[in-house]
DNA sequence: TTGTACGCGTTATCAA
DNA sequence: TTGATAACGCGTACAA
């Protein structure tokens, strides 16, 4: 592999002459530059990574850390993320698991960006110390290089509900709930007890899930046999309201006149259902976006709100219908 | 942060001592060794990356590089190579456009995992040339360093086929495509092709989709107009076949009565449909192992086939139905 | 068993 | 406008 030693022999000049060229600094004279650059092309020069990181401490790369490569959410927010990234000849790294420790921590990244609950707040608060900037799309946790862009699912439940109850179609309400420690399970069945709450609605039902499809199915076989039959049932994400759809659509329930059901996140394939399912959905690309912008600029030394949230709509269709004033 | 030579200092040793103790090699008192240590655990040493690197040539490194995170298929690979390569403490480097060119050229990694047609044979072997492993999943190209490892489509689309044809319960056969500059869209054809031509089936319908369920549905759309009305219909991917299903449904027909219909890559959601798809599927997980041990055997300097395929098989289910012997 | 000294490829400081 | 040289953090041959 030719290093700049190597350019600089062939071209005649010194390795900092040749060093200025390649970096566009000014002060070389036009025909030595070219002399320069032709050479490099000659030997097809590439800069070594490491090296050039050694001095100058900026890796050009932003760390992604995920805790898992499954699901679709990711890949939207990833794409969106690598999109925005890609414009400003920055490299996006992708990693998960045990890895992602070592390439925080040996600092192969100049920013990072956490969707991981595996990584804790004493971990990245450690990070953060080192002064390399933070955004967190799973929690509520921020600091001084820490940022928050994560969903608001709180209000947004809640503004569904109030919609849903406002209507009075319904007799009673059930929450499908995620596994206890998501945090989006946990804000999402926030945001419905406060509409509840705030109708004067004392009671719901209360189920146990755990963000799959078959776990939503699970929960559908058994519905019949609750104490409570409520005609209205908030999945806390859309794979739970299939699976769930499912299982009841076969114990002969018809959606939505027996039962109204609506999902979380607009995954695509709630319009391939039958009958299409209502849900509340983020714009995973835009979000990407929007977290990779606030990374650059963070970079660049702006001062920034730490904490937003990306916008959410609501997608009525046909498992559950509500006629807006 | 903390370098080598500030351990080396708190530990009252020189650095090339600290660098023995913390690379264990087996020169060093025990004593002196445990000072070491102990000093590098309350200073929180990491070795610098780069530095490590600009002097050992490995980076520990693995580039997988795909066009774009979308998509069922993708996330499920890469969490099958992660998996294993976290096991021999390798890290994963996903990336994609345009940061990829970079990544490799800079080389900063060590081997390479291709599956993406946007990177061309001649860039491939360009760096192949330097002597980098790489391991390819989308196309049919080998060479010196470059090995493949990707999906045998023609053998298990003809194997289905076969089946289906022997079962003498169609009149007549159609294929829907996915985009003509696919590899796996083209190979899959071949397949189908190959099959029908040994029993001696002259005609077939052919669809143009491009792998997605909204062209798959289109295309069951006009379905109903066509002058073919084949009694199979073999989507080349299972959101193909998923929106083909939906359409033809809407338009009346009874799968798999009047329509028997079949897709490609088990993708999870086919066993929610109704009726459930028949498909082939490749385990994607394990798929991501074997390419992930190969590329480590490869590292390790281990002569290995050129060319070998993950193992798929094939899922009987609701919307295509064969009494085999 | 431990320490000295050099080099990896690059950028940055300073002098010419 | 250019060139010599130090420095980044680490590993290692060689000497002690």
């Amino acid at each position: 592999m030719a290093t700049i030693k190597d350019v600089a022999k062939r071209a005649g000049v010194s390795i900092s002459t040749a060093s200025y060229a390649l970096n566009n600094i000014p002060n070389v004279h036009p025909l030595t530059k070219k002399k320069i650059l032709d050479a490099a092309k000659e030997l097809q020069y590439m800069p070594h990574f490491s090296a050039r990181h050694l001095k100058t401490k900026k890796t050009n790369n932003i760390g992604v850390f995920i805790y898992g490569f499954s699901g679709p959410v990711f890949s939207e927010i990833l794409e969106g993320i690598r999109q925005t990234l890609q414009d400003h000849k920055l490299n996006i790294i992708v990693s998960s698991g045990l890895s992602s420790h070592s390439l925080l921590r040996e600092k192969q990244v100049d920013g990072a960006i956490i969707f991981d609950a595996n990584l804790t707040n004493d971990m990245i608060e450690h990070i953060a110390s080192k002064g390399m900037p933070i955004i967190v799309l799973d929690r509520d946790y921020i600091s001084s290089s820490i940022y928050q862009h994560s969903i608001d699912n709180e209000a947004l439940v809640e503004a569904l509900m109030n919609d849903v109850i406002a209507s009075k179609k319904y007799r009673s309400y059930g929450f499908v709930s995620g596994p206890l420690d998501a945090y989006n399970a946990v804000k999402r069945y926030e945001g419905f007890k406060k509409a509840l709450k705030k109708h004067g609605i004392a009671q719901h039902a209360y189920y146990q899930g755990d963000f799959t499809i078959d776990g939503g199915y699970l929960i559908g076989q058994q519905f019949k046999h609750g104490q409570q039959q409520p005609d209205f049932v908030f999945c806390a994400n859309d794979e739970t309201a299939i699976g769930f759809m499912q299982a009841v659509k076969e114990h002969g329930y018809k959606i939505p006149h027996d039962i109204a059901i609506v999902g979380f996140d607009n995954f695509y394939m709630t319009q391939f259902m039958q009958p299409k399912i209502t849900t509340i959905g983020i714009d995973h690309i835009e979000w990407g976006h929007q977290v990779a912008l606030k990374m650059i600029q963070l970079l660049d030394g702006y001062t920034l709100p730490k904490q937003e949230s990306p916008t959410g709509t609501i997608f009525w269709r046909e498992s559950c219908q509500i006629e807006k004033d």
